[in-house]
Parts: C-alpha cells; sequence; structure tokens
DNA sequence: GATATGGTTCGATTAGGATCGAACCATGAA
DNA sequence: TTCATGGTTCGATCCTAATCGAACCATATC
C-alpha cells in the first residue's frame, strides 16, 4: 500500500486554518514576523509560536533570527509550487458550489505568486512571450530565447546576471485564479523585479496584489505588444 | 487577511492518513471499489465510506456506481497535480531528516504519474524531446514541433488523435523523486499508452511502478537516442 | 539596575473528528 | 422468498491537537 513519500504529514500541516493563513502570507517572499503572522493568522502569539515550531520542524519554513524578532519566510519555490496548487484545486472547487465571488478583484488581475508575476497579466505576459517565441525548450525545461534576451534588455534585464544560477530561467506555474500558466522561475522573478524597480507598479501593503499605475500598465502591455508583432 | 481559496479546506482532507492512501493509490486514474480502497487505507469500510464521502462532496474524486459496486476515481488532472506536489515536498522533506531510503527502487525509475510516464525514465524521456527539438514553446504552453510529430509516428501516434482536445497537449510536471521536470497533459499520456500497447512495459499490478521488459527498455531509449544524434 | 517588548514554553481545557460496532439498504444469486 | 455481498448510516467512544492564560527567557531601551 505505502507507495512513494507520505503526504498526510505535509498535508496536515497546512491542513489548519492558523498554519495555511500564515504560509498563503508568506507567499511573497518576504519574511515575517511571528508577532505579525499570529496577527496574519488570526490567533494569539503563543498558538502562532506553536504552529510556526511545527513548520519550522517540518521544514517549510525558515527562520531568521534578527536580535529578539524571528523571521519567518518560506523555506523554498517547492513550497510555494505546492501551495499554488492547492489554490488551484481550491478555487475550482469553491466556485463550483458556492461560487465563492472574485474574492479580491486586483488579486486576480496581478499578484505576487512567490517571486514572480500571476494573475491577467501573468498569464498575458506568458502567452505573448510564448507566441512571440521569447522562451522555448532547451537542455531542460524552458530558457529564454536570443530574441528573448533582445526583449528582455529592453526593459534592462541582462544575460549576464544569471551565470552560474543553478535554478532554472523559466517555469511554468498553473495560475489558481486563470487555471492557464504563467512564468516562474529566475526568469519570471526578475521581470517582477524590474516592473518594481521601473516604477510601473508596486506591491500592495498587506496583501499579494500588485498595483500597476495606468501609465505603468501602458508601458508593460506595450512592451509586450512589441513581440506580437514579430510573430 | 483572507487572501485568495482557502487551502485549509482541502489540505485537510488531504492530510489524514487514510484520505491520502486512497488519493494516492488513485493516482494511476484507475478506479477503486469502495471496498479495495478500504484495504488500501488499512480501515474498516465504514471509515472507508466515511471518507470516501468526504473527498466526493469536496469534488476530489467521482464515483460511478455500476450494480452494487462504487467506483472511486480522482476528479481531475488538477488533483493529480496537487498530490504530485505535495509529494515532491514530502521527499524532500523526509529525505533530510531520517532519509526514507529508496523506497520501492522499481518506483524510482519508472511510474505511473496521474496518466503519464514518472521517474528516471520519464524525465529521460523529457530530457531528450526538449533538447532534440521535439517540443516546443507555441501559443499556450507546450506544444510538439513538426520534427516531434516524426519521432511519435515512429511508434504509432497521429497528430490526428489530438484534434479537437481542448486538453493542452504538453505540460511540464515537476517529479518528486527526480526533483526534474517529466511529460505530463495529453502527449504524455500518448507515449505512456503506447509503451504499453507496444508491450515495451506493463503496470505492476497494485502498485504504480511500470516496469520494463529489457527488450522493451532497450526500444524505449534506442528510440530516444534518435532524437539527440540529431541535435 | 529597572522596564517594556517580542517570542517561546508549560499546563489545562476543550472540541473536532477519526474510528469501529451494529444496524440498515441495495443489488445480485439461488 | 431467502441468503450473501458491497456500501452507507447511525451512535458511542476515544484521542489528538488547537487554543489560550500564565510564567519564563531574551533583547532592547531608559
Amino acid at each position: 500500500m505505502k507507495e512513494g513519500p507520505d503526504i498526510s504529514r505535509v498535508a496536515a500541516l497546512i491542513g489548519d486554518p492558523a498554519r495555511a493563513n500564515m504560509l498563503s502570507a508568506l507567499m511573497d517572499t518576504r519574511a515575517r514576523t511571528a508577532g505579525e503572522l499570529s496577527a496574519e493568522a488570526g490567533v494569539t502569539k503563543q498558538t502562532a509560536s506553536s504552529h510556526l515550531a511545527q513548520l519550522l520542524d517540518a521544514g517549510l519554513v525558515h527562520r531568521d533570527v534578527q536580535g529578539r524578532h524571528h523571521y519567518y519566510r518560506l523555506a523554498g519555490p517547492d513550497v510555494a509550487a505546492a501551495l499554488e496548487a492547492l489554490m488551484t484545486l481550491s478555487d475550482a472547487r469553491a466556485g463550483r458550489r458556492l461560487r465563492a465571488g472574485p474574492s479580491d478583484p486586483s488579486l486576480r488581475k496581478a499578484r505576487v505568486c512567490y517571486d514572480h508575476l500571476a494573475g491577467e497579466l501573468g498569464v498575458l505576459m506568458f502567452d505573448r512571450m510564448t507566441s512571440g517565441g521569447w522562451i522555448g525548450a532547451a537542455d531542460d525545461a524552458l530558457s529564454v530565447s536570443d530574441l528573448g534576451w533582445k526583449r528582455l534588455k529592453q526593459i534592462g534585464i541582462e544575460s549576464q546576471d544569471f551565470e552560474g544560477t543553478r535554478r532554472p530561467q523559466c517555469r511554468t506555474c498553473l495560475d489558481w485564479s486563470m487555471r492557464r500558466y504563467h512564468l516562474a522561475g529566475s526568469g519570471g522573478n526578475a521581470v517582477l523585479e524590474r516592473i518594481f524597480q521601473n516604477g510601473w507598479a508596486r506591491r500592495s501593503k498587506g496583501s499579494r496584489a500588485v498595483v500597476f499605475t495606468p501609465e505603468g500598465e501602458g508601458r508593460f502591455r506595450r512592451w509586450l505588444e512589441g513581440s506580437a508583432r514579430r510573430r
């Protein structure tokens, strides 16, 4: 019967509402203190401390101690991937039974998925990149094509920045709100960072939503369009 | 605080060992009766019935009633994807603390992941296909290239077989034992079916392992090599 | 030193849910 | 009809784990 790894242990950890809220809050790769997380989860700090100890023990989160503050963050991209897969499931199933509403519309339009862009704009970007030939299949999974590097350079991303990184440059990630793919991996991360640095958008405080300025969204879309014409 | 879908509900469902065992058993897309599943999970049929009712209510499994037999199967690929993501997590974390051993070696070499091939041979196949240019990025996610269709035809897969299917032809799926990608989607499914039809391998009874014959594994590898030379 | 604040540990309480025995229902066979 | 088998429902039991009050520890500030 017992085949492969034991899922139930880690699933049970995520199965508690308090812990699930904490993990969801950490999905944007930013670290939080234990106190902040207890507030996110809606429990006292004692309870939160207990939960965080379990998550730490299971290796789902890392802890950085700075002075009297304990900063927690997700242990890695694989944790975020599992959470995202569960969100995809939950969203599809919930939509069927009580049509949970668009939750937060801004969250569906653009949000941070671990360290890259998700939501409508994230899916749009992935579509344009693939149809325009910016990225293609290479030795392992996806990587950026020559044309892609040209386009990325337009917004300030250089290929040298990725030398020596073992992390795959591009990865697909299934979007829970769109149920289509968007771009993950270090490539996706680089684009998101650029979007912030260029002032096209900012992180919503206390939320995973990415808020584009009208100007920024226009520039972003025009940048993507540039490739569609050369299809 | 409450952002996006509620993960904890579905995670808690998977978090129970009995339910996790049932779901894991169903990962090969074959349906099982309630009785079989109760045996897989190691609980009485009353308990199993209660669990299955919950899984059914949450939309994680489907039920087909045939006579007095109730056949259960996974509700869809997204459920399998979430389970796979959790396996990836569990395997990585378990390996760190007690080096859970190779579990079942045959399982690591080749196994069924929902409806496609996973394990060492599955990852090998994906590597060869991408490095050889069989598949590439297209309008949406991955799809088969002209060269790819030629190669697939060699083993009896025709492009016409995929007309009108809305399901994406190719998808990446992270392998929990290899921690690399293998080929999922209808494309991955077609290859696996062919492998069985050609008699290269058979399903291990009562396990997700895929057992290749020496002859079959040789043919499979030689088929993949054909592309690598043309790299 | 004293005091405030962020976090963890301990202990007791409580509630949710997994479990199984027994009864019950439906299908199929005799 | 009677009997056997596969599944579900009901009810009672039992156990785990979430929760919080209170105490305790560590870091910072005065």
